[in-house]
This record gives structure tokens, sequence and C-alpha cells, in this order.
DNA sequence: TTGTAGGCGTTATCAT
DNA sequence: ATGATAACGCCTACAA
């Protein structure tokens, strides 16, 4: 049925030249001339025989793969990390690279360290939390030049460079807004599952800062996000107008729009004004941000620059040699700014 | 500073028997004993060492990768695709294959087909769409063992085994249950974008067919995702009761869940009722829909069953050699059952 | 301008 | 039970 794939050798010998003129033409190699018509030859018989060279022989024999692996990360999907993935790749490309995502989940420390290795990859872009030392040190005695640890800053950029979100800063960014909208009081929601929760502690971490600094009371809630564990929340932002006193206007920086959603609908589930009693700011901008009723008001990532610059960091180590530990602290974040606040 | 990464050679001298030794050790290869103190020998100098196969190199000697390729479908990435890579990866990996996913968006057509088997994987799971007749011979000359179409049934079923949902049913399930909690016509939204359009149509015809066998007037609704134009199409459900009659009970079906979203807030901004005027079906059950009021009756998608189907198949073909062309429909659906219906 | 030949790291065949 | 050796497909220095 079907014969084994054809070699470059199989188009030699179609197109009448050697092996060599073959190799040359296909990635057109300065320093050798080749006539217009010998080229034309060996690319018809490219064509005629569905010739395609074999990555594997090719990176045996250069001793590089051009393969910038990156594990799926643990966070959860959204167009977010889409759009940042489509990004990544269009520059990775861009600069000669083939980007790869390798199923992260189901190994882990050195059984994955080991399976990415095997594909000797030029770069291994890795969460953050993955890497342990030992890991590390298997990815780099396996000729990969460049590791990057991606997500929340740890022990690991000591080791690798790191590239992560400003957190922080987008907590800071989400607790400024509420102050200046009116709120008294400031609250950090930080999600309990185990992929989220570093981020969030980060986030959080923002917003205290800002608490601090204005003299504002703070509070953290870690919460699962069940309609269940959030109600059981609520008391704290119950209004004590019962004596007439009046109402205090709280401020909840959400993690992000899917826990803002949460929250929004138990506080309207309970009898809680939205932006009245409580104001509410989520990150992300999904498209649900905006359904909301009413509108939710957000924090949104920008998507563009970070790849940019983290492709070409990738680019400089791998050129570069060892190039040190880098900390790239990326992408800028906006207020989009709603009706929930 | 980090030299050349070791081979098998190294391990051979660090433990002081041959190559061959050496790669008896890790493959344990059958037929041939080894004395457990050199095994032991050999594994601790791969330890030390840091040593990892190269995998370029095993696949030229061997001719075979074990990699199943997949180029990111541009479907938006919901928790459910996330689930089936997910599964999928397990369900591979457990019959020993590598799966990878690989950029598809920057590329198309037959520079798409060429730069996959470069890679030379022994299956390739591609967006149905993205697959023309000259890039499947590529892939298949390539020595690739098993091109699998995924998405909407097309032409190409007719050359590759496809492996698609049952849109159709899927529609039909959210159709009959409109019909049982009352509704007395049926509408079915087809999202305007690209990459949804077509499945949006399968499920559309489900939803026709059903109102076909019942007698019920059937609308389908290609809308954009945008308040405008939603809100643009509202007329329709427009209850005629200025004169007294009765109130029609409108049944529609969201395509999915974020479409029921939108069309639940739009609804609510023009006082329609949900369910009383209109009721919505979605399809997904991502988290939002039990966070809307009312609370979303959806359809959900096993996820589980498919991918270990599908990776089955895929060995079968793969180990069979060509088996035809086979027709997968994967994914049973089940209908959550909430208020807004 | 084109051809010849050697070697990248691995596995498998064949001796020992 | 273990070791020497060839071959996989490609690239490239060197020879012609």
């Amino acid at each position: 049925m079907s014969a084994k794939p054809p070699t470059s050798l199989d188009v030699a010998r179609e197109a009448g030249v050697s092996q060599a003129t073959v190799s040359y033409v296909l990635n057109d190699r300065q320093g050798v001339r080749i006539s217009d018509e010998t080229r034309a030859r060996v690319l018809e018989a490219v064509d005629r025989l569905g010739y395609v060279p074999h990555a594997g022989a090719r990176t045996l024999r250069t001793g590089h793969s051009g393969l910038v692996l990156v594990p799926l990360v643990d966070v959860p999907y959204g167009p977010l990390a889409v759009g940042l993935m489509e990004e990544l790749d269009r520059e990775l490309s861009r600069l000669g690279y083939t980007m790869i995502q390798y199923g992260a989940r189901r190994l882990k420390g050195m059984a994955a360290a080991r399976a990415w290795a095997e594909l000797r990859p030029v770069a291994v872009l890795a969460p953050a939390g993955r890497l342990t030392r030992q890991s590390v040190d298997v990815l780099r005695s396996a000729g990969i030049k460049a590791v990057i640890g991606i997500g929340v800053v740890g022990w690991s950029s000591e080791i690798v460079s790191t590239m992560t979100l400003d957190h922080e800063g987008i907590g800071a960014t989400a607790a400024e807004h509420l102050l200046a909208r009116g709120s008294r009081t400031l609250t950090a929601i930080v999600p309990a599952e185990d992929g989220l929760r570093d981020m969030g502690l980060l986030r959080a971490a923002g917003v205290r800062r800002v608490a601090a600094a204005r003299g504002v009371p703070y509070t953290r809630v870690d919460l699962a996000f069940s309609e269940a564990a959030t109600a059981a929340r609520l008391d704290m932002w119950r209004a004590v107008d019962t004596t007439g006193h009046a109402r205090t206007k709280h401020g909840v920086f959400a993690y992000n729009d899917e826990y803002a959603m949460l929250l929004m609908a138990v506080l309207a589930d309970n009898g809680f004004s939205v932006p009245g009693d409580v104001a509410v700011v989520g990150c992300d901008d999904l498209p649900l941000a905006n359904l909301l009723r009413p509108r939710l008001t957000t924090v949104r990532l920008d998507v563009t620059t970070g790849p940019a610059m983290l492709a070409q960091t990738l680019d400089e180590i791998v050129r570069g040699g060892a190039a040190g530990q880098r900390r790239l602290a990326l992408w800028s974040h906006a207020l989009v700014e709603r009706d929930s606040t």
C-alpha cells in the first residue's frame, strides 16, 4: 500500500542529481550556486514525490531542533490563555522556531522532564511550579539552552528565567479603582483551587498593599467555587443600617470574572445591591463580563506585548548561550470600567 | 559551560559495558538476559550522567516516532475542549503514544501539512476543515498511518477517518426537551463566527428535524455575538397579547451556554420573561450556566467515552495498517435540566 | 556548479 | 550474556 516515505536520495535520483544538490536547493544554501534548471528539476521532483524532510534526521545531523516546548499549563483555559499561545506561536515562528505544546498534566517531576528532554527542544517554557532543581538539571544536561519558568515567582526564579504576570499590580489596580469609586473597605478573594491559589495570593497582596497605604480595612477571603461557600461569607458585608447608620460601601476584588460572576449571583440572591452595598471588580474581561447586570468592571490583560517580549528574550538566551537568570514581568493591564463599581 | 548532552556511548563507558548493553537495559529487551549487577551499574550511570535518549535518533533508527500530532483547533477553548484534550492525552499515553499539540493557526493548507509531516508522527488529528486532498496525500506519503479528521462531517470523511460530535443529536435533545416543557415554537441560533458556524448548522438541523416531526414552527437565526445584533432579533418572540391572545411560549436552543447567556441578558433587558415567554437551552454546562438567573438548562457533553474510543480506534488503524475510512460519532450527551425552560 | 563521503545517536543483527 | 558493527536520513566539508 503506502511505501516508505521518500528520502532526499529518492528525490536526487528522480531529478538525476546528487543528494547534496537536493539539500542545497531545499535549504538554499548561500555560497553555492545552483543552475536555475537544476533547481527547477529538483523542486519538481520534490513535488512529484511529495517529499518532506525528516525532522529527526536533520536534528541529529545539525544538533538542534528549533523546537520550543510549552507544557500545557493547568490554569483554566480561557480566551486569554488561548490568545497568549497564539501570539507566542506567531512570534516564535517568526524567529524560526517551532512551538509545540506538550501534555504536562500526566507526568510529574522527573518523568516529565525526561519526556521533554527526549525531544531535544532548544527551549522549554514550563510552569514554574513544576520545575524542581533536579528536573532543571536534566533539561540543562540534555542541551536545552533556555529553561523559562512561567507563572508565580518562587524559588525557581533563582535557577531559571521566569516570566510572570504582574499579579500584584493587577490587585493594586483593582483596589485603587474601588477606593476611587467610594468603597470604604477592601476584600480580596483567593480561589481555593490548587492551580489558582498562588496567583490569587499575589493579587490579594496587591490589594492589601493599597489598603494599608490608604488606611482602609482589608480582608482576604479564601473561597471555593461554589454558591454555598460564597453565601457563607456574606455576613461581612451585611450593612448595619438597622440602627440607621449610613451604609458602608464595600469593595471586592474577585480574582477573576468567573469568581466575580459567582459572587454577584449570590449577592443578588441575598438581597445585596451591586454596586450600592458591594462593588465588584473581576479580571480577564471575558465576554460574560459585559453580559452581567450590572455590567462587570474588570481588569484586562494585554495579550500582545508579553509574547513578543518573551519570544525575543528566549531567542537572545538561545543565541547568546548561558545568559543567567532574568526576571521578566510581562503583560501590562488596564482597568475596564463598567457598572459593578 | 554546558557540554554536549551525554549519549548512550557515554553511559556505556561510565558503566564499563558496551553500548548495546545500555540499550538492552533501557528498553528491557526480552530474549536478552542481563545480570542484575550489570543492569544496576548501567542504571546508576544513566542517573549520574543525567542521560536521556535522543528521540530523533531513535525515530530514525526504528522508523516510528510514537508521536500523535494534534493541531490546536480554532474552536473556542472552554473547559470542555481542555477536558477532552486531557483525557485524550491520558488514553494515548496509556497506549504508548506521545500526544503533541501543534500550532495550527499560523500555517494553512499544504504548508501546514508539510510542517506536520516533518515530525513523522504516527498519526495526525486535524480539524476536518483544514484537510485538503493534497495535504492528506502529503501526510500519507510521509508515512503517517492514521489521519483523522475532527469536527464537522464533510467531503473529507471520504478520505480519512473522522471523529465528530453528534451535533444533530444535541440539537434534537434540546428541542425535545423544549417541547416537553411547553414551548410552542422552536428556534435554533447559529453563530455567525467562522469556526462555530458549521457546528451551529448541524445542531440547528437537529432542532429542525424535531420541529418538522412534531409540526411546530421552526426558525433559524444566524447571530453575531453582540447585544445589538441580538436585540434586533427580538421581535419574533414579542407576545401578541395586546389583543388578549394567550401568550405563546417560545423555545430557543442557543447553540452554547455563552450564546444563551447573551440571549438571556438581552431578553431580560427588554422585559421578556424566561422561561415564561422564551425558554432557553444552552450547551456545554459551563460553570456560568448554573450562575445565571434563572439557572440555565443545558446539554452536557460526556468527556470520557469519546477520547477513549478515539485512542482505541487510532491504535487499531496504526497497528492494523490501512483500515479504510471509518466514521466515528463520538461523545454521548445528556440534558441538564434547570430553570430556564 | 555538482558529487563523494563521513558522522550525528540509536537500535538490531550477528558473532563471540 | 555481552560486544562489535551496520544502517536509519540528513547535512556539509571537501574533492572534482
